[in-house]
DNA sequence: TTTGGCATGTAATCCGTTACATGATTAG
DNA sequence: CTAATCATGTAACGGATTACATGCCAAA
């Protein structure tokens, strides 16, 4: 048995619940959708879609002749029911790993300067990627407004301003610290 | 070359850095230190060992006879400088993956009460854990009150804890938004 | 005496990325 | 014409986990 526990075949059949697409379509959708918490390559996108299709949760077709090369791939009823079972167990717990985390720990073993220059990275692209999902939320409201799927959307993209602000406070907070003997 | 862009071996030296120490106890001394956001597992710890010694960045020293048979590991200037070199590199970027935030995603095509089960699991747990983490900050003061890298440690662990905030802040609204139509 | 904690280690395996290979089509 | 983009795929490799193997010592 291999890929047993992967959420490659999840992502792509969930996807697929919205429209049907083809392997590098579902990339590009990969990356603008949930591409703030999620991502896959290709190297598990194409092998998971031939696998999807064997198990009978997805039908591919070729495209017509004429056109570029490319397969599009539809879901299924058995598709439909393998995520609706996935979606209720509950998320496998993930370790965390933050090896900014680790560098602040054994701060006082490095220049100050070093750890300074890191939280400022991190202040700034946290702060850059509040404001990105802050907008991202305007276009959708705007643009897929009634869509019954929006609030759901709306959620994860919450997720993630919320981080990212908590990122850049934290940051700052940081470097304050650093900066006197607070 | 081999294992070249992991960490275990920097935690390894990072922690060397306090005192010596065996294996056994670098992994338990990993869990209640940096637990909160690292981790590591024999597999990874004792050939890093190995390799770090092989290197010359730690020295071992088997544990005198009489007594149960370990060996103690020290850290080297070697070691430090290899530590140091480290410290100041940008943190290498960690492409996010949350399998909660795909499931609220995909959250249309499950049962709401899946959804919501999921959304209270994650709430609990993260007041759980800043409750967790505050403890942690009072008794660091108390204990640590005077070691030079309190300051580092505290700063982690206030990350955790503004995270874990953030995370059940988010849970509960989320629920908010699932129970009406906001 | 037997259970549990101390202690070290390895082999199999897994999930996933990276790099590479290939070729068609469209826009400048 | 040629560079970029569309499009599909595979092989090799890499970091890490898991499961297993082994054995000593202390306490109940």
């Amino acid at each position: 048995m291999k890929n047993v526990s992967s959420r490659t075949p999840m992502v792509v059949l969930g996807l697929l619940c919205i429209e049907p697409m083809s392997g590098y379509d579902l990339k590009a959708m990969i990356e603008q959708s949930v591409g703030h918490f999620w991502h896959e390559s290709y190297g598990q996108l194409y092998p998971a879609l031939h696998e999807l299709e064997e198990r009978g949760c997805v039908v591919g077709q070729e495209a017509s002749s004429g056109e570029r090369r490319r397969k599009v791939y539809a879901i299924t009823d058995a598709g439909r029911a393998a995520l609706a079972e996935w979606l209720v167990q509950p998320p496998a717990w993930q370790p965390a790993r933050n090896e900014l985390l680790l560098k602040v720990f054994f701060g006082r073993m490095a220049q100050p300067e070093a750890l300074r220059a890191h939280l400022e990275d991190l202040r700034s692209a946290s702060e850059r990627d509040a404001a990105q999902l802050a907008a991202l939320t305007a276009q959708l409201e705007h643009e897929q407004a009634n869509a019954p799927e929006l609030r759901y959307w709306l959620l994860t993209i919450d997720f993630g301003h919320r981080f990212a602000q908590m990122r850049a406070e934290w940051a700052r907070h940081a470097l304050h610290v650093m900066a006197e003997g607070t």
